[in-house]
DNA sequence: CTAGGGTTAG
């Protein structure tokens, strides 16, 4: 082009600058910029906000901060390309500290901002922010409603869920295809199968994202007999599977222990459906065999799979490991976990129990000496239950409530009706240096007895109970639910980091393997 | 009529 003596225009620089960013090519994007620079038409605003789109896919969001910067006149575009680069980063306060100095937004940078806070996993104030926006006179469009839906499903409120799907309805947005398909996702994530089935039963048109969302569902919820119906049925609709769909089935299969079907499965990606298996389906794979129990099959999966592992893999296997009380196999992977992400709680935590059980004091020091040194703290225990269209959160032993005397007096309460039905504390879950009795109280206070106490006193007589957990749920939270369920006659679904437990009449819905 | 926001996944 150059030899041919034809100056570029500026056309073709924002073609290569969103080429480069897809391409995640730092230099040759650094060499446009310059060129761009040198050529004096930095002042193009279309230039501007393919620049600083560039950037954050890079991994130079440094970059894009300082260009941006430079420019005196701060453009509607260009903010907003600022607003989602810091998001797609994960750092979500500068997202909104350049959000906040913004003049005139308009409805594309308001659903930026949203569509960041849902994807930091900050669901309450995406929501916040929504209704802000609508405040400020603006209406939403189709793709606002998909973060703000996208943003419900995160939040796991049942409640508020139905009314943003309300909304959505009267707001004419009902029969979108990529809206019915967020809305089974939402309703799954908030613990309704029957939602869920609802909104699929009422579309008229579905694509494999529809399909997927519903194999997804029954798999989070442990249904793994329809995940498979599901798969089935797309098949016989002809709606090619794709990876996500892989995903979704695989998960199924780990969820219930189905060994044997899903190495079927993952085998038949590549037969029958030329699909390569990626990182993720491996973890899968990895999840299945470690839930199993069939560590020697999990590790070797790992040392042979064609990709490197990564922090997820080793943490499923050495949470695989805590699980099974496999302790050399999990000091291993959590110190290839450590090689990876030298910062990992989870693996220090893990460590030093190891060590602790195994009395080797000098190692448990070193482990706790790093992580103070690092500033590395376990991630607190966070339970959450929606009441009376407020979200309330507990942390472990957390007095905050404004009710906390009335909770912990129903909490002893619980606990003495619970020995009816032979309920004891199992202090094994709690690896501190407790003594017994504290560890006890500890173990009580587990963040997610408090949510359901509340939800004794304030929620409507033998109403379902909905509680949403921010990690694995230990073994004596998962006895104490079933045991109330029963006891109180109650249903009582909880959320935890991967799945639901449903429980019932004593029992639950994952069959006690999770 | 060429810039910025998007549903399924651990």
């Amino acid at each position: 082009m150059k030899s041919s003596n034809v100056e570029p225009d500026e056309r073709v620089f924002t073609t290569i600058l969103s080429a480069r960013a897809r391409l995640r090519n730092l230099d040759a994007g650094k060499v446009v910029h310059e060129f761009i620079s040198e050529n004096d038409i930095l002042s193009n605003s279309y230039l501007q906000s393919a620049l600083i789109n560039m950037y954050p896919g890079c991994g130079a969001m440094d970059v894009a901060q300082s260009l941006y910067d430079t420019f005196t006149q701060k453009n509607l575009v260009v903010s907003t390309a600022m607003v989602s680069g810091y998001s797609k980063i994960g750092n979500i306060e500068a997202a909104r500290s350049i959000f906040d100095q913004m003049v005139d937004k308009d409805l594309v940078c308001w659903s930026a901002m949203i569509s960041g806070y849902a994807e930091s996993d900050k669901p309450q104030e995406a929501l916040k922010i929504f209704l802000e926006m609508q405040q400020s006179g603006i209406k939403p469009d189709l793709v606002t409603v998909l973060s703000v839906i996208s943003a419900c499903a995160r939040l796991g409120a049942l409640d508020r869920a139905k009314e943003l799907h309300i909304f959505v309805d009267d707001n004419g947005f009902g029969k979108a295809l990529p809206v019915n398909n967020a809305l089974i996702d939402m309703y799954a994530k908030c613990g309704s199968l029957e939602g869920t089935k609802e909104v699929f039963g009422r579309m008229h048109n579905t694509n494999v994202i529809s399909w997927t969302s519903m194999i997804s569902a029954f798999a989070i919820h442990g249904d793994v007999d329809n995940a498979l119906n599901h798969f089935q049925q797309m098949k016989c609709e002809n709606v090619e599977p794709n990876w996500v769909t892989f995903v979704g089935i695989l998960n199924a299969c780990s969820h219930a222990g189905l060994i044997e079907a899903g190495r079927k499965i993952f085998a038949s990606m590549v037969d029958e459906y030329s699909i390569t298996p990626q990182l993720e389906h491996h973890g899968c794979m990895v999840d299945l065999y470690g839930c199993a129990n069939c560590l020697r099959d999990a590790l070797e999966l790992v040392e042979t799979m064609p990709m490197a592992p990564n922090v997820i893999i080793w943490g499923s296997l050495m949470a695989a490991c805590r699980i099974h009380g496999e302790l050399e196999l999990g000091e291993f992977a959590a110190k290839r976990l450590l090689e990876l992400d030298p910062d990992h709680d989870g693996a220090h935590v893990f460590l030093s129990n190891i060590y602790a059980r195994e009395r080797r004091w000098e190692n448990v020091g070193e482990v706790r000496k790093s992580m103070k040194h690092k500033g590395i703290s376990k991630e607190r225990g966070l339970s959450k239950i929606e009441m009376d269209n407020e979200v309330h959160e507990f942390l472990t032993a957390d007095r905050a409530h404004k009710q906390a005397d009335e909770i912990y007096t129903k909490l002893n309460e619980v606990v003495d009706k619970l020995k009816d039905e032979h309920y004891a504390p199992n202090t094994s879950c709690i690896l501190v240096d407790l003594d017994e009795d504290e560890k006890r109280d500890a173990l009580l206070w587990h963040s997610n007895k408090l949510p359901f106490c509340y939800g004794l006193i304030r929620g409507e007589k033998g109403s379902c109970i909905r509680i949403i957990k921010n990690l694995r749920i230990c073994e004596d939270c998962h006895n104490f639910m079933k045991l109330a369920s029963k006891a109180f006659d109650r249903e009582i679904i909880v959320r935890d980091r991967t799945r639901f437990h449903h429980c019932r009449g004593g029992s639950c819905s994952c069959k006690d393997y999770w």
